[in-house]
DNA sequence: CTTGTGACCAGCA
DNA sequence: ATGCTGGCCACAA
């Protein structure tokens, strides 16, 4: 597998996520072949702008949004979706994505 | 619930 | 080549 093979797999994945349901970067990367969660966030680091990626929908395993740049953004695109929150900043999980 | 530790691998200085 | 750093994860304790 090359990088951007495995690039490819990501985005793939990723794009095919419902809206209003999250999955998190372990999920992912195992659904890729050969990829790590690690691999999966620096990808969702580096996308570029207009790429159309669905990628506020991807979370940490524990249903939380990870701190970083966007990351009210990304909570704010989920709760327009109608991802909700609890008060302790998780996910329900019954909208994880296999 | 919280921390700490090890594993993982692609970029970059 | 080496060393450090990441939108992380699983598994302790």
């Amino acid at each position: 597998m090359t990088r951007s093979e495995r690039l490819e797999q990501i985005y793939t994945i990723v794009a095919q996520i419902p809206a209003g349901r999250v999955t998190t970067y372990g999920r992912v990367a195992k659904m890729t072949d050969g990829a790590t969660a690690r691999m999966v966030g620096s990808a969702m680091r580096q996308l570029p702008a207009g790429h159309g990626l669905p990628w506020h929908r991807v979370i940490n395993a524990s249903r939380r949004v990870t701190e970083h740049g966007g990351a009210i953004d990304q909570r704010e695109k989920l709760r327009a979706e109608g991802v909700a929150f609890d008060a302790k900043g998780r996910v329900n999980a019954e909208l994880l994505w296999p």
